[in-house]
DNA sequence: ACATCCCCCTATCGTCGATAGGCGGAAACT
DNA sequence: AGTTTCCGCCTATCGACGATAGGGGGATGT
C-alpha cells in the first residue's frame, strides 16, 4: 500500500542523521498533492507514502497548515530569479513566466496559494526582487508596490484559473469533461459563448498569458514615465 | 447553539410548500462561510444554523461539492450585467468591477472559485455577455476567447489575492497580522520589500485593480485594431 | 555504564462528509 | 371519507480525517 516499503535502516536522504527531514516530507507531499489533488490529500496518506505512521509527521512538522506553507514555498522556489543587471521589464517577464510555469506544473498549488500570502523565504525573496527591479528603474515606492501587487495578482491568478480548466489537473480527463460540458450548452441561451468554445480550449495558454502580462508591464512603464514628467517637467 | 431555534411550523420562506429550499440553504451557507472561513465550514454547522440535522441537507443538495457550486454561482450572480448597448470597453469595465466587488464582499469565495470553472447559470451568462460584447465590436472569435480568459483571470485572480491580504477576511485581525509580520522582516535581507511595506498595505486596492484592468483592456483594443488592419489594410 | 535525546510507535479523541433506513403528516387520489 | 403516496425531516451509523498524549527503543556523548 505504501508506495515505498523499506527495511528499517532508512537509506538516509540528506543531512545525515535523521531518517526523514522536512525536505523529503515536502517533496513527498507535493507528489501526493499533484497526483490526487488537494481535496484528497491527507496527512495519513502522506505518512503511509513515507513509510511511517501519521502521528510521526508531527515531530517534523507542526501540522497540516505548516506543511502546506512549506510546499508553497518549495514551489515558489522553483522559479529562478534573473540577474538584476537586465532591464526591469525583462526581469519581470522572466519571473512571471517562471512563476507561472512553477505553479501550473503543480496543479494543486493554486488552492494552497489562495488565502495565504507568499510569506515563505522564497516568496519574500521573489517579492523583494520584483520590487527592487522596479525601484532601481525609476519607479516610486508607491508605484513599485502597486506594481508588485498587480503583477503578482496577475501571474498567480492566471495560473490558478488555468489549472481550473484542467490543463493536467491530476485527473487527466478533466479537460475532456470541460470540453463536453461546453459542447452540450444550448446555443440559443449562450450564443456567443458556444460560438467560441472551440477557440476557448484550443489555444496556447502561454500566449494568452504573455499577452496580458505584456499589457500590464506596458502600463507600468507609462505610469512611471507619467509620474516622472509630472515631478520634473 | 443553533443560531435560529424555531417552533416546528417554519415561517415559510419563499415558494410556499417546503420549509426550506435551496436558495435559503445557499444564503445561510454563504453567511457561514463569510463568518468562519471555508476551512471551518461544515455541513453540520450549516444544518445547525438552519435548525435541522445534518443528514437532512442531503435531501435538498447532493453534497458539499454541489452546495459550493451553488454558492459560487450565487455570488457571481450578484454582479449585475450592464446594458449591451454601451461600448464593449465600458461593459467589461462594469463587469470587472462588479465581479471583483461581489467576490471581495465574500472573502471565502476565492477558495471556492479555485479549481472550478464558473459553470453555473450566472457564470455562463457572464461569460456569454463578455464574449458577446467583444464579438459585437470587431473582435474575432479567437481574440474574443483570448480576451475572455485573460479578463476573467485578471479579475478573479486579483480579487482572490486581495482577500489573501486580509482586507476583511472574517478574522478581523488578519490585516494586522500581515502588517506586523512585514514590519518584523530584516531589512538587510529584504531591503526593497521592507522599504515599501507601508505603501503595500496602505493603498486603495480598487485603484490598483482599475490600473491593471485598464491596461488589459487597452491591449485588447490594440490587438483588435492590429488584426483588423492586417485583414483589410 | 549510564543518561540523554532523537524519532518513531500505539491508543485515542472529537469532528467531518455521507449513507441507510424509518416515520409522521400533508397532499392527492378514488 | 378512507386510503395511498410522497415530501421532508429524523436517528443510527460508517469510515476517514487532523491532532494530542504518552510510551519505548536505539544511537550518542560522557
Amino acid at each position: 500500500m505504501a508506495g515505498r516499503a523499506w527495511p528499517y535502516p532508512w537509506p538516509d536522504s540528506g543531512d545525515g542523521h535523521g531518517r526523514l527531514d522536512r525536505a523529503e516530507i515536502v517533496r513527498a507531499a507535493l507528489e501526493l498533492l499533484d497526483a490526487d489533488g488537494v481535496e484528497q490529500f491527507s496527512t495519513r496518506k502522506l505518512a503511509a507514502r513515507l513509510g511511517i505512521k501519521s502521528p510521526s509527521l508531527y515531530w517534523h512538522v507542526k501540522g497540516k497548515e505548516e506543511l502546506f506553507a512549506l510546499v508553497i514555498d518549495h514551489v515558489v522556489g522553483q522559479c529562478a530569479l534573473p540577474s538584476r543587471h537586465s532591464g526591469w521589464r525583462q526581469q519581470l517577464d522572466v519571473i512571471g513566466h517562471g512563476l507561472r510555469r512553477a505553479i501550473i506544473e503543480h496543479p494543486a498549488t493554486p488552492q494552497l496559494l489562495l488565502g495565504r500570502p507568499m510569506f515563505g523565504p522564497n516568496g519574500l525573496r521573489l517579492a523583494d526582487h520584483v520590487i527592487g527591479a522596479l525601484r532601481e528603474h525609476g519607479f516610486t515606492d508607491k508605484l513599485a508596490s502597486y506594481g508588485y501587487i498587480v503583477f503578482l495578482n496577475y501571474v498567480v491568478g492566471f495560473a490558478s484559473q488555468e489549472t481550473a480548466f484542467g490543463k493536467g489537473t491530476g485527473q487527466a480527463g478533466r479537460l475532456d469533461q470541460v470540453k463536453s460540458f461546453l459542447a452540450a450548452l444550448p446555443p440559443e441561451q449562450y450564443p456567443d459563448l458556444t460560438a467560441v468554445t472551440g477557440e476557448l480550449l484550443l489555444g496556447q495558454f502561454t500566449h494568452r498569458f504573455a499577452l496580458g502580462l505584456d499589457a500590464i508591464l506596458d502600463r507600468f512603464e507609462r505610469e512611471r514615465d507619467k509620474a516622472a514628467t509630472v515631478r520634473s517637467p
